[in-house]
DNA sequence: GATGAATGAGGATTCATTCAT
DNA sequence: CATGAATGAATCCTCATTCAT
């Protein structure tokens, strides 16, 4: 969205560059804010810092945002994708066995989301949701929701097609979706949750992540008995 | 050693009320303490919050306590359990197949932890490790290296007796832990992770991740041709 | 600097006021904080009292200065005169006799120090000295040791020209000192160290001190056969 | 006067030493209080820590004395001395010259007042005249009007006796009192008003001011011609 | 619009004073 | 009497917010 600027506002390409950076300051502000709630947490975090992040004035942030806390909301709606649509139909049409979808998924997921920026906005909600209750329950619904929704159509077609076993589709969303969060937490918390934070390579986690969640670490029944004699 | 007073010191029952109270003191404001930091992140919650939630004016928190931030640490110390030796020592002697060894561990550890007041160490933790970080690197060295320890014993356990198949320690041990603080966070987070987190049953979601984490969520090989039949 | 702005900067004279008043708070705000220092001592001033004196908020101190303590080192350094050199260049063509050189250089002192608020900084730091002391160091070596070799100078002279007699200028330099620092804090403590503060007249104090320095009480030995048949 | 409790007071000598702490603890309070007031001043020294450094505790203190500031107004009242009855009789009967009779009343005044902790008061004093007006004019009316009184009977005795030469005693009383004062106050304030407090020996800086204030520092009239020789 | 000086309510911390033991 | 735990008013300092320029 913020690349649709560049190509289709600048009607006339006169004073360009000014103009963009004028058109362009809630972005940065938003961008500096999250950098920055996401870092020391929405209490811990100074406008001024915010600011001048941003290389404004304490002044020119509320030009734009009527408060700290409004600031707060509109970096969680900026961030918050709903290209839930989007991966829907992409997914609708997805040829291949159900659990490489859901490899698939996950890998997108964290391209997309789990890289960037906006996944600190699940760290920021994990840390301020008793405090915005209002902004966690908008964030609840237009994100956890549609994201779950997603992942359980995923795991439906794969009983459906006889690839999965019966399972509760309540809790078994959980086994992929709580791999996913904790990659984000481990990310943004300079490894409260991993041994070794920096040690941990993104794409090595979700490969393990995923077999795991669809083979399990059980020796496979039919291969119980060889396992054994060889170890 | 609060326990001691009752039994051993109080041999004229002299100035007893007060003494009690003055060693039952900190003990109250770690609690209360921890309630609101929780709740609300360190830098949100008021000290006089806490001392009126402790049952304290302001001036008794920094008779025990230097400061705000030398409170917080208090807080994490006291609430990290260093029971680690105690359940290996317990694991050591386990008698029954790693997979459900790996079950019990998981139950012990929500009962003993997740589901008491000290889980919400994890999430503080979480929110605020980059503004305390040598009290998160603390917490790192105290309770995530034992406890991931822990849990590489019993996967290590697991292979060496041909009930799991050979895997990467390094990220497999994710596949036992993530799921464990994502029940955590989800616990602490009103519902930020989960669509609907009172209905989230704690035993069930244990019972289905370790379903999941031991077995998968694919139809097993022997069963694959039936089940596709089947439906 | 100040003065720069009326005759340069101001083209336009736009943002003239708020800039002007932007470079002249530190200084309203150093002189209310003298005023207070000297009167009520360091503890015993609150910021806010300062603040108010100078006509602004209490936010605005901190605006200035990070701290209470650095505003106390600042007063002291801002009303440290380096004047020590210009005297002395004043002083080396001075022509006359050392008795009216020791006389001139009282009376000026008077004028341009004691007379004036810089004057409170000697009971400042008479008060303060203990509880800063680097500050006290500090002024020891720009003002007391300055100023003392100044009063050398004069004392050597007078021995060189024959004027004065020899003398041990290690204790002889507080002749001269001691009434000085006498008169300012007679000055800035109400009366406690004078019979009666407000008749004491400074002119008429240095002259008699003067007198007194140079001459001393007792009768001339060529009067004192006079002196005594007189009385 | 301390001194008197040791041989008056105790009239049995059993459980002598209780008692005579007991009754000493304000005695102890005031030496504690004026210690620190002195050092730090009145608002800049916590009651906590007078009552350590008189081995009680604070509670203790407050059974004393109302509040900090009568407990300031005692500390001044206790170390006023009367003793200028006693010094006036010394006086009285004094045999010698007037100019020795200055020197020995300065040198007396330091043995007996300058150099003991009394002096400290006069410190005190000028800090915190501002903050205590009626014990400033208290000790006004107690000490300094006595003791400039005991001046002035000495210098109009040596113009009686056709010694001193006639000066307006207004003003000359202070080329005695200005010495000693200014040497109270170097003592106590860590060579704010001397170049090397350390190295200022009181005895000399007396006799060196002594003779000054007799004989100034002018050559006399009947050596200068060859005091301009010499040179 | 943009700035940054000014504001003052709010929060951490101190410390004189009280009082139950 | 002596203690020291508890109190809360007082004070320093911060920082979101306003507004003159």
């Amino acid at each position: 969205m913020p690349l649709s600027k560049f190509f289709c506002n600048n009607t006339n390409g006169v004073a360009a560059k000014r103009e963009r950076r004028k058109e362009a300051r809630p972005g940065e502000l938003l961008d500096a804010a999250l950098d920055l709630f996401v870092e020391k947490g929405f209490a811990a975090t100074r406008v001024e810092e915010v600011a001048a992040l941003a290389g404004v004035s304490k002044g020119t942030l509320f030009l734009y945002f009527q408060s700290k806390e409004e600031l707060f909301k509109a970096v969680v709606r900026e961030n918050i994708s709903g290209r839930f649509k989007e991966w829907n139909e992409e997914f609708a049409s997805f040829e291949g066995s159900s659990g490489e979808m859901l490899a698939y998924c996950m890998n997108v997921w964290w391209e997309r989301v789990g890289a960037t920026k906006a996944s600190g906005i699940t760290k920021l909600l994990v840390s301020e949701a008793k405090n915005f209750p209002d902004i966690a329950a908008f964030y609840q619904k237009e994100v956890i929701q549609p994201g779950q929704a997603l992942i359980r159509r995923i795991l439906q077609r794969g009983m459906d097609r006889g690839e999965f076993r019966a399972m509760d589709l309540d809790y078994a969303v959980y086994s992929v979706v709580a791999p996913m969060i904790f990659l984000i937490l481990a990310k943004h918390s300079m490894g409260v949750c991993v041994s070794d934070s920096v040690a941990l390579d993104p794409k090595q986690y979700i490969a393990s992540q995923v077999n795991t969640i669809l083979h399990g670490l059980s020796m496979p029944p039919d291969q119980a008995a060889q396992g054994k004699e060889k170890v």
